[in-house]
RNA sequence: GGAGAGGUGUCCGAGUGGUUGAAGGAGCACGCCUGGAAAGUGUGUAUAGGUCUAAAGCUUAUCGAGGGUUCGAAUCCCUCUCUCUCCGCCA
């Protein structure tokens, strides 16, 4: 959410920038503008109006305590009126607080200066490349394939027991899971990050703080019986323990990590982008989370970028790194690199990690602030996935199949104990 | 799930209708005292908003959350929520 002092103050700046996400953000703006005069004149009327209440019933008690009976009961009636006046002017200001509230709701974040006007996906820039894609002697097989062949993975049996999107791991495939989970915690607690394990479901007041409601309740899973949304990712909890926090002072830098499932409902998405484990309902990552001083974000933020490319260079995968547009990115995002391994079978390059920096795009919808001097100025948030496993584990067996079965990069071997799966 | 007790500021803790944004204490910050420290002593110590060029000042709201009664609510009533104790159930 922006912050409206913001709005107020820097108009131009904030439509220019939603411009690179091709929206003319004019009438909206407008409306804001003219709601918020709105509410803060009645604001002041209500105040005084409260003042002059306040004002009478202390004078009222005082008449009371020094026995002026008479006098009071005078004074009470020239309460009715204002009392009137009082009601109608806070429906007023509710109603103008609502729909200002609302207004600013619709409101994405303002893109980066690094960020490009942009449409959709091609116009995305590339920025990094690295590893080499594998040339076979024989005809790679897509995932699906190898997962059936080796016995990894049982898509059937999840239909069977949950429905589409929600597979069974089974054997070396289960130990690879399990492995690629270790690996990334292990390597993300040596990064610095401090490691939750959170909960897996989270409240209303959580969905609001890390932007999935409103409007995105379509995409999570909802216990209606106690009103919990399963995680679409562990952005959600990790980044809500810092709601409502007030940081002590300005100097602190917190990195958390967790690995959890992430559930998606991904109503709409159908053909052959859900083929495997291209997209499923139900995944594992392990996700970092930071909280920064405005000035460290652009570091933090590097910082996430070479965490990532040192996991994919472990795994020994060839991926690219690119800038999203302003069309392609996220609601909340300013500046937004995404990590696609490219997947030798599939012959395409599939999404496997997202990170992003939100400014005080979160922060302002979480009250997550530190103290500087007298002041309190709200935080920055980041996160990114290290990593998604579901395309990783494709891109692992696309790009490492041999003749005669899929090598296991070495970094991985000391957590499966084995290097080869036959 | 049933019965009961409770949720007050950074913390402890008082407060059952009238200058209570909130006693008292602790902590913390700054000052005084001291050769230095401790002790002592003084002052300060929430958040969000409105008004204001800004600061100061003035003002509104907030004692788990929301609603209600009243001229006036931390205090009374209702709903929800969380914590604790006992019982029940249970990995």
């Amino acid at each position: 959410m922006l912050e409206i002092q913001r709005i107020r103050q820097e108009k131009e700046a904030i439509l220019a920038g939603l411009a690179k996400r091709n929206i003319d953000a004019s009438q909206t703006i407008e409306a804001i503008l003219e709601t918020d005069q709105n509410w803060r004149s009645a604001k002041t009327q209500l105040d005084q109006v409260a003042a002059e209440m306040n004002q009478l019933a202390r004078t009222i008690g005082e008449l009371f305590k020094s026995g002026q009976q008479a006098e009071a009961s005078a004074l009470k009636e020239k309460t009715s009126v204002l009392k009137t006046q009082e009601a109608e002017l806070k429906v007023q200001v509710n109603a103008l607080e609502e729909s200002l509230q609302a207004l600013l709701y619709t409101l994405p974040n303002v893109p980066n200066e690094l960020v490009v006007q942009g449409r959709e996906a091609e116009d995305n820039q590339n920025i990094f490349e690295a590893g080499t894609i594998p040339q076979f002697g024989f005809e790679a097989q897509p995932h699906w394939d190898l997962a059936k062949k080796y016995k990894l993975i049982d898509f059937e049996l999840g239909v069977k027991v949950t429905g589409a999107g929600f597979p069974f791991y089974r054997g070396k495939g289960a130990r690879l899971q399990r492995a690629l989970i270790q690996f990334f915690l292990d390597e993300a607690i040596a990064a610095g990050y401090e490691e939750f394990i959170s909960p897996h479901m989270v409240n209303e007041a959580s969905g609001y703080g890390t932007g999935q409601l409103p409007d995105k309740e379509g995409q999570m899973y909802y216990v209606k019986e106690d009103d919990f949304y399963l995680i679409p990712t562990a952005e959600v909890p990790l980044t809500n323990i810092y709601r409502d926090v007030i940081l002590p002072d300005g100097n602190f830098s917190i990195k958390m990590c967790g690995y959890t499932p992430c559930f998606r409902r991904e109503a709409g998405s159908y053909g052959k982008d859900v083929r495997g484990l291209n997209r499923l309902h139900q995944f594992d990552k392990v996700e970092i989370v930071r909280v920064e001083h405005p000035d460290n974000t652009a570091k933090a933020l590097d910082e996430m970028l070479e965490h990532v490319k040192n996991l994919l260079d472990k795994l020994e995968l060839p991926y690219r790194i690119l800038r999203l547009c302003g069309g392609d990115m996220g609601f909340a995002s300013a500046l937004t690199y995404d990590f696609e391994v490219y997947s030798a079978a599939q012959e395409k390059w599939l999404e496997v990690s997202s990170v992003s920096r939100f400014d005080t795009f979160q922060a302002n919808r979480l009250k997550l602030r530190f103290k500087d001097d007298k002041k309190t100025t709200l935080c920055h948030t980041l996160n990114g996935s290290a990593l998604a496993l579901p395309r990783i584990l494709a891109s692992l067996l696309e790009n490492h199949q041999t003749a005669n079965g899929i090598q296991i990069p070495k970094a991985l071997q000391a957590y499966t104990g084995f290097s080869v799966i036959e």
